[in-house]
RNA sequence: GGAGGGAUGGCCGAGAGGACGAAGGCGGUUGUCUUGAAAACAACUGUGGCAGUGAUGUCACCGGGGGUUCGAAUCCCUCUCCCUCCGCCA
């Protein structure tokens, strides 16, 4: 959500906003008419209060003094009154709900240096790091050696909760609980983050909090009976975890970290990605979160972009870092890198990570706020979020780039305190 | 799942239709006293909206929402959460 003051003051710098991101439905200047209105019927509203209130209190002070007939006649006028502010508030309520809506539908404004561009099409390659690995024969995709190796069974995955599941088993299983422990040793050990274990399921307001609702339900899953949903990603629970607080000075910054399974809808077109385990309903992710100070903003994105870098890095997969145009942008990010890793048996660049500065925008929504010095204003604290990693997109890479002619895959030397000399599959 | 009891400021806790944004205590800040500290004493001490350059004014907020009333922390409805007992359970 953005600030409705600035929004007003800024309209010229909104609307310019809003092209780059070529939303064209975001209803910001229905929120500044509303809020106009909205702002009429509060100053009417608090002035008839005003009214009432003294009135009251001279009602009450006339019967004590047995002045009764004085008294019954103000009440009358009173009662006129109150039924004057029951239609200003019933006009004000609706004004009031339909500008809720329009402000949580008007995207995160983009940082300066995003580049401009409509779509995805505009997304600009920043690094390249690693060599793209060369075989000496054609290296195969992951859904044809996973089931040969049987360490990925697409079928049974299948006949047991439908398209887009799977199960890992053996190597596969363990290759999975290897590396999401290993990235949230890395994070704790060396990038100072704190470990969460966290609801799994959430209200919807917590998903408010984030940018998930209401915009975007289509993409949940969620109980048919009550008010649970599903978490898309971990950032859902952990950046509610401070939700309608206020940290108090020296609290900030906030690092953690969550390994949890994401649930999506993927309500993509029924052919794309729907080989192998590249784009599923279910898919584990290890999530760093951070709360931070607004002017650290940038810097605490490079650093959270690196800790998730090292982590290919030390797996030897190559990979990029994307900076995503304004047309590409997630309706909460103000800016956006994804990390991309080459998997050589697919032949595609494949998304495990994308590292967001959503400044206040998050904050707002899920109401976290931050004491700058003892005694000062509470302002709003800046969120940011990364994958760091997503688990099965990088045991793609890590498969299909450590093949050999014989079919078996041999992991890095890396994952050794955790494999032992169990290096090798198949 | 069933029965009952609760939710009040940073914390504890009073409050039962009118002088209540809320007693009292704790905590915090400042001052007096003191070489300093402690103690004692005194004053101050919540959040947000709107209007105003500003002093300030005004409105809202006693778990959330709705209602009754001239007037609600207080009465009614509803939701959420917490506690106790019973049942069930990994």
């Amino acid at each position: 959500m953005l600030d409705i003051r600035w929004m007003r003051e800024n309209r010229e710098a909104l609307a310019q906003a809003m092209a780059k991101l070529n939303d064209l439905e975001a209803p910001w200047e229905l929120a500044l008419e509303l809020d106009e209105k909205r702002r009429g019927l509060l100053q009417q509203g608090e002035k008839l209060r005003e009214e009432r209130n003294t009135g009251s209190k001279q009602i009450g002070l006339l019967f004590r003094e047995k002045k009764a007939s004085e008294a019954n006649a103000l009440k009358e006028r009173m009662s006129q009154i109150g039924g004057e502010i029951a239609q200003i508030d019933e006009a004000l309520r609706s004004v009031d709900a339909s500008y809720h809506d329009a402000m949580m539908r008007i995207p995160n404004p983009p940082e300066e240096d995003v580049p401009v561009a409509p779509d995805e099409e505009g997304n600009v390659v920043l690094t390249q790091w690693g060599e793209l690995p060369e075989f000496d024969f054609t290296p195969q995709p992951h859904w044809d050696f996973g089931p040969e190796l049987d360490i990925i069974d697409f079928e049974r995955g299948v006949a047991t909760a439908g398209s887009r599941f799977y199960f890992l088993k053996g190597a596969g299983a363990r290759l999975q609980r290897v590396l999401s422990n290993w990235f949230l040793d890395v994070h704790i050990q060396e990038h100072g983050y704190t470990e969460v274990y966290p609801p799994m399921m959430v209200r919807g307001h917590a998903m408010e909090g984030t940018g998930n609702l209401p915009k975007f339900g289509e993409n949940l899953y969620r109980d048919a009976e009550e008010d649970y949903w599903f978490i898309p990603t971990a950032e859902v629970s952990v950046t509610n975890l401070h939700r309608d607080e206020i940290l108090e000075p020296g609290t900030l910054p906030l690092y953690y970290v969550a390994s949890t399974p994401c649930f999506r809808r993927e309500k993509v077109s029924a052919g794309k990605d729907a080989r192998g385990i590249k784009r599923v309903h279910q898919f584990q992710k290890v999530e760093m979160v951070k709360f931070v100070e607004p002017e650290t903003g940038r810097d605490e994105l490079e650093s959270l972009t690196r800790a998730a870098e090292v982590l290919l890095e030390r797996l030897e997969l190559p990979y990029r870092r994307v900076a995503i145009a304004t047309g590409d942008l997630s309706f909460v990010a103000a800016i956006k890198y994804d990390l991309e890793v080459w998997a050589a048996g697919c032949q595609e660049w494949l998304e495990v990570s994308s590292c967001s500065l959503f400044r206040d925008f998050q904050a707002r929504r899920a109401n976290i706020r931050y004491r700058p010095r003892d005694g000062a204003r509470p302002e709003y604290v800046h969120t940011l979020n990364g994958s760091g990693l997503a688990l099965p997109r990088v045991i793609i890479a890590l498969l299909e780039n450590n093949q050999r002619a014989d079919g078996s895959i041999r992991l890095p030397d890396v994952l050794r305190p955790y494999f032992g000399d169990e290096l090798e599959i198949g």
